[in-house]
This record gives structure tokens, C-alpha cells and sequence, in this order.
DNA sequence: TGTACATCAGTGAACGCGCGTTCACTGATGTAC
DNA sequence: TGTACATCAGTGAACGCGCGTTCACTGATGTAC
């Protein structure tokens, strides 16, 4: 790293600096000067790695999928001999990923990224998660842990809830008497309970 | 109306002129200049209404919660004869207010409104709306139709799988594939079926 | 009913700021000989 | 190994813009007499 000219890997560099920001100040602050100071370049460099602001929100989006199917991923291999669990242990890490870096998850899921078409890499990592879980709900449904039928719908069925979950407690929605009373991960298995068959949910 | 000065209610204006523009050209555009041009007012004139660009948004905020309130109870008071009409109804008549007025869902959701305790009418009217749903439940519950104990535990339950369905259609995150194959009541109403009892979900 | 006046909603100029983007440039690097 | 050179990542000045907020003001209104 020869600290200025040349930087060397100055495009991952500017997608940690939009993290930093983003963990540290939040979406709103999100810009492309601050993300260049933060890297301690000057505010033109992201220009010789982005074509414009929109492409370093796409890839700091981008970079969102990737940390998430990291983490859910594997979590998954961890519980693999049991689906009950690995369907509730990967959901329960795609909540955490939210509740740690939050507004890594705003960004990411939030539809900032407008025209996803002109970013395939971003288009590439959610499907890929989306599959993720797909299988772990059919290796649930092989099992009748859940009810046969349309795995996508019911997929989309549980996500919801996690992703509502999610969205109520960082946007400060839930009654805190509520939250004294129960905590993120009682709500999220008492959510998963109601699809799980054979259960008195 | 006096057509410029003293215009009689203009902060009722502003606040429809908010609702415009979220409309119109979504959150990211809302502006407090904008606004004023909007409602055809000196960029400065918000400021014998709103103290700040915050409390206008607060106000824009409460607003959506009262439209909400509105349409929602509408639905559970034509459904009152039949509980479980009425949860679907009024869930319905949730989703429908999300995907109608998107942006001004978000900013009445989304945590915009940052320390809620500087706005009693805006968290009065969210204890409004979750006291309307609570009491949804809580007259299927009488009727066995869901099952009983902690009703906002349920009803956090059940609103975080809509809210959650919400985001993800309004964040685009939804394979395209699925849509076309099933409509988002459709979903909703697969996801309701689970918390229902005695049915085959 | 008519007039003087206090009120205060709305005006318009001005402020300083951070933003995204462009542009001519510079200087470190690796390569060809 | 040493030198000339093409490449191109990063610089820094400059652009125009819209923003939130302030401030001294103006003029329509309703009220007291």
C-alpha cells in the first residue's frame, strides 16, 4: 500500500468507508465526499472505481447480500442434521444481522438501489439468499416439520415475518411495554410456531 | 380564502402539499422549500406553522397514522358481525394503504419521526391504531377462532408478517416469478391461514 | 358606522453549507527495450 | 540492469444547485373605541 497514489484496493476501501458511515450516522448521511474523506482519498477518487453514487450504493448493497448469506449460510451448515432448528437459527441470524447493522439492512433491502437491472452483481446476491432459504424450507418439508405445497409462498409467508419484525423494532414501532415484556427472539419463535405442524402453536 | 396572506389553514395545506409530493416524486424529494412552492407560499412561511423540518414531517407522519386509523376502522366496523372477515379485512385494508400511498407509509413507519416523545399526537395515534387491531384479535380470540393468551403478542405476530409483506413489495425484493404466479392477497391471506385455528393451513 | 391600532401570517433577500459531478492535471507504476 | 514511456489512479479547483434556517419587513385582519 503505497498510502496515497495507486491505493491498490481503493474500491473495497470505499465500500467499508460507506459502512462506517452507515453504522456510525446512519443512512441519511451517506455520501459520496464523506465516503472518499473516510477513506482518506480525495472526493473525485470513487469516480475511478463508480460511474456515480447510485453504483456505490449498489455495490455497498451488494456487499449486504454477501455478509448475509455469509453469516445465514452458515448458520444453515451448523444445523444441518436438524431443519427444525436450522430453519429457526437462520432465521434468527437474518434478524441479527438487521438488529447489528442496521442501516447496512435499510440500505440493502430498502429499494435504494432504483434501476436493479443495471446491477446484476445485486440482483445475482438476492436471489442467491432467497435460494438459501428456499432449501432450508424444503429440507423442512421433506421432513413434515412443515406443510407440503409451494415452498417459494410459504418462504415468503415466514420471510415476511422476520422482515416485519424486523422493520417494526428499527423503526421504533413496538409499544415498549411490550418489549419489556418479551424479547425480539420469544416474538420470532412465536412466529414460527404457527408454521410448524404438528405443534400446538 | 384570501388567496396569499392569511391564508386560513395553512398548515392543513402544507401538510396536503407533503402528501403530494411524497406521492408525486417520494421521500427522498421532500423538501421544506418544495413544500411551500408546492402550497403556493414563500419558502419561508412554513415556519409560523412547523418550528422545523421535523415537525412537519411529524405532522405528515401522524397524518398517515389518522388515514390509516380511518380506512382501517371503516373495515372492522362493516366486518363487526364477523371477527374473521374483519381481521382479513382490516389487514387488507392495511396492505392496500401501503401499496396505495407507499411513500407516505414509509415516512409514517419507517422511524423518520426521531424522538417521538417531542410529538404526543404522533405516538397518540399510533397507540390508536395498534389499540384498533389488539381489539380485532381480541374478538377472534373470544370466538376461537384464533387461539388464546398475550393478544399483542399475537398481534405483533400477525401485523409483522403484513408489515414485513409490505416492505418487500414495496422494496421490489419479491422474485418477479413469484408475483406473477400469486397476487399479494393471496399471500396475506396464506400467511393468515396459519394463525387461524382449526383450519388446515 | 368609521377609524386607529395591535397582531401576526406570510414575504423575499440573504446566510452558509454540503452535495454530485466535471475537468485539466500529476505523478506513481509496470513494461518494452 | 537502466532508461523511456504509456497507463491510469488519484488530485484539487471549480461548477451550479437546492437545502434549512434567519431576519427585518409588510400588509391583511379583527378589535376596541
Amino acid at each position: 500500500m503505497t498510502d496515497n497514489y495507486h491505493h491498490g484496493d481503493l474500491k473495497n476501501a470505499l465500500i467499508q468507508a460507506g459502512l462506517a458511515i452507515l453504522s456510525q450516522e446512519g443512512v441519511q448521511a451517506l455520501s459520496l465526499r464523506k465516503v472518499a474523506k473516510h477513506a482518506g482519498v480525495s472526493h473525485a477518487a470513487p469516480y475511478s472505481h463508480f460511474t456515480d453514487k447510485q453504483a456505490l450504493i449498489a455495490a455497498i448493497a451488494t456487499e449486504g447480500y454477501k455478509k448475509l448469506y455469509e453469516q445465514v449460510s452458515a448458520v444453515a451448515v451448523h444445523y444441518q442434521a436438524d431443519p427444525r432448528s436450522q430453519l429457526i437459527e437462520t432465521a434468527w441470524a437474518y434478524v441479527q444481522f438487521a438488529i447489528d447493522t442496521p442501516d447496512h439492512f435499510k440500505i440493502t433491502f430498502s429499494g435504494i438501489v432504483e434501476r436493479e437491472h443495471d446491477y446484476p452483481d445485486y440482483v445475482e446476491q438476492a436471489q442467491k439468499n432467497f435460494a438459501l432459504i428456499v432449501e432450508v424450507i424444503e429440507s423442512c418439508q421433506r421432513q413434515n416439520i412443515l406443510q407440503q405445497g409451494d415452498s417459494e409462498l410459504l418462504m415468503v409467508s415466514i420471510w415476511s415475518g422476520l422482515h416485519g419484525l424486523i422493520h417494526l423494532l428499527l423503526g421504533n414501532q413496538l409499544p415498549s411495554k411490550l418489549l419489556n415484556r418479551v424479547s425480539a427472539r420469544e416474538i420470532l419463535l412465536f412466529q414460527l410456531n404457527h408454521f410448524f405442524v404438528g405443534d400446538t402453536p
